[in-house]
DNA sequence: AATCTAATTATGTCTATACATAATATTAAT
DNA sequence: ATTAATATTATGTATAGACATAATTAGATT
């Protein structure tokens, strides 16, 4: 069914015939059929709706899955060596400005973290961190000095949504002399926030020196 | 089964019980738990080994889904009146330099566009794709005068594998020109490549205005 | 003609059962 | 002790059948 969407057989906007027909065709259950489609719906290659029948997408826009790894093994599998170091560590009370960013209520103890990673000893990407101790407790027993809060989130929470925002931007000051840029090099910026059922988790903005970051996606689509 | 994983009864990393006793557990059958399994397996959030199990995934670097919108749906949303101008339209056969972008064999005929969208009247994105016409016949006749390519391949072609590509860099002085950038504005940059059934089909650079161009995903994840 | 009601229909989900497959665990042979 | 052959096991997939649900269509009523 894929090869006859990809070969314009059943081209954008055309419906297709109905499980119970597709079954006969290909000599299966419906049931085949039905978990096919659903896949193929999965993947954004059609779109099906109760009685109205399955129709193949007309704006095949499907998104890109981005897999954002972990910085360290982005580094590693560069063959670089991979270098981390924690510039400061410090609990404070939300006020009404991080309140914004991490999206907590007042007073809520947060975790502020901020680290350098570094490749083959060159400075590679700025980590300002905050974390919701109202959602991880047991992270305030956690020294940071060896391991990065991201690889350790990763490890420790899980979370059930979260946003992501990638921008370009001229660099603040502090983020010209960390990272080391050169006059006029941009820097391109990561903001996450993850959610654990509703509650924020953390917030974090990692900077990255502009002419040497690529974020790559690549998309095979269709198990 | 969700609420086991977030609530932390089940911890990353943990092995979770097998499909006939979570059948038993919840009184079902094998075939819905499988599916259910299958569904938190596809959203990242455990992994399964046949013969080994399942377990509450330990990365939970789930990937985020991104949804590139079409440049008018977005200034549209944003409230702002879309423009759009057609800068340049050629047909050319692929040399060396452009194969490596296109990934398409040498004197393969390429259709060449350059595009600028407007947002209110100002410059919001500068468009240069290409496309091959060894996979889209039919895009020889479109002149592209009124609808961007992006708009019409999006309705006309479907796609199977896609690659994109994200950074932060200085502008060319073309796009300083075009997009009329303020000194030291950086550009945010997105190249896209798509594929359909491993024929190579565009390739696309899109630049936008980095103090005011944000790329955002939300993953509210999970069904 | 407009509105409400009932019938129809395609997808959505679940069930019980069967067999396939990959990976581990066990046993036998070297 | 190491290796090869075999058994075991949890997931993966397919099946026929049943019923649920959303949306449209057709029909009845105003």
């Amino acid at each position: 069914m894929l090869a006859r969407i990809t070969g314009q057989e059943w081209a954008p906007g055309d419906l297709i015939p109905n499980e119970e027909d597709l079954a006969q065709d290909y000599g299966c259950a419906r049931a085949t059929v039905n978990r096919a489609l659903r896949e193929l719906a999965d993947a954004g290659l059609i779109e099906r709706r109760r009685k109205a029948g399955t129709r193949v997408a007309r704006r095949a826009t499907r998104g890109a899955l981005l897999q954002i790894p972990l910085v360290r093994m982005e580094i590693e599998a560069s063959g670089r060596r991979y270098g981390y170091v924690l510039l400061h560590r410090s609990t404070l009370v939300s006020d009404s400005g991080l309140s914004g960013r991490l999206d907590v209520a007042r007073d809520t103890p947060v975790l502020f973290l901020r680290c350098l990673h570094l490749a083959d000893g060159e400075p590679y990407q700025l980590e300002n961190r905050w974390i919701n101790l109202d959602a991880v407790p047991n992270a305030s027993d956690v020294n940071f000095e060896e391991t990065g809060p991201n690889e350790w989130l990763v490890a420790e929470v899980p979370y059930t949504r979260a946003e992501h925002i990638f921008s370009a931007a001229t660099p603040t000051g502090d983020e010209r002399d960390r990272l080391r840029l050169r006059p006029d090099e941009p820097v391109f910026v990561i903001e996450r926030r993850t959610w654990l059922a509703d509650k924020p988790v953390t917030y974090v903005r990692l900077s990255h020196i502009g002419s040497s970051y690529r974020m790559v996606s690549r998309d095979d689509e269709i198990a």
